[in-house]
DNA sequence: TTTAGTGCAAATTTTTTGCAAAGTC
DNA sequence: GACTTTGCAAAAAATTTGCACTAAA
């Protein structure tokens, strides 16, 4: 997992910045975070960094294919590196937990909507609203 | 389809109110509709209906389990109802394009979570992102 | 040096809130 | 009449943009 994307950035005209690096780091520690949580996590480091650089940069790095997004409730998109997001969210309406799970238990659904759709299924992505079996047993 | 929510709403000291049937009637009617959009077309009808006053009857309308909202991109939230929304959205996420399949495609996918996890599914919300067939054929 | 990136502050956009007036029950 | 809901305006979030300055190549 060396600086690869240094070349992929380089190749494009983008330039290799310590704020981009940072960025990036962040995401990959935080997992599942707000621009402004990966703000907050830059700028442990290095004091100067603005919000608005973090929303460049997550657009850049999301072009790039390096991070993702996903709305996982009602507020801000969480972001997470595209390489380590494989797994499938699934979120609970009642207690907004959010449980990770492999995406093999998508393997069935994906193979489908290939095959009768040709829609290729973007796992990173897939959340599924639902509610756990802890809320499911409380309640009615 | 009778006003059988009416009941529903005095029932929880609610009221039935001009504003409330005019934003469900709207959400039914434009699908897969923003706070902003929904806003426009009920003030087609009536024209001194408040943005705030969708926002507050949206949540309302969801809490009380007739609409449901999803993502379908970076922006606002979409609503729709729960009633109609039977089915699951593929979101390309070259051209943007959404697509809505029947919901027996995930079918497969809600019993393994049943059994699996105890999770409850809510087909309203399932949103699959990645690339449609056309962007398949159009690119690498 | 040349061109891209950053910080900052201000502008937008989206959503929420306080409160007096109006409406429902 | 009692209590909820609305409209309006202002506040709060969330995101984007313009621009002079800094930094990567």
């Amino acid at each position: 997992m060396a600086e690869t994307w240094h070349e992929e950035l380089r190749a494009r005209g983008y330039r290799v910045t310590p704020q981009r690096q940072l960025v990036l780091e962040a995401v990959a520690e935080l997992e599942h975070a707000t621009p402004e949580e990966i703000c907050s996590r830059v700028q442990r480091t290095a004091r100067g960094v603005n919000i608005s650089t973090v929303y460049r940069t997550l657009e850049l790095l999301e072009e790039l294919g390096l991070v993702t997004h996903t709305h996982l409730g009602h507020g801000a998109p969480t972001y997470h590196l595209a390489s380590e997001a494989d797994h499938v969210h699934l979120v609970c309406r009642d207690c907004d937990k959010v449980t990770e799970v492999k995406p093999e238990i998508v393997e069935g659904l994906v193979a489908e909507l290939d095959s009768r759709l040709g829609f290729e299924t973007d796992v990173h992505h897939l959340t599924v609203f639902g509610r756990c079996s802890d809320c499911r047993a409380g309640s009615a």
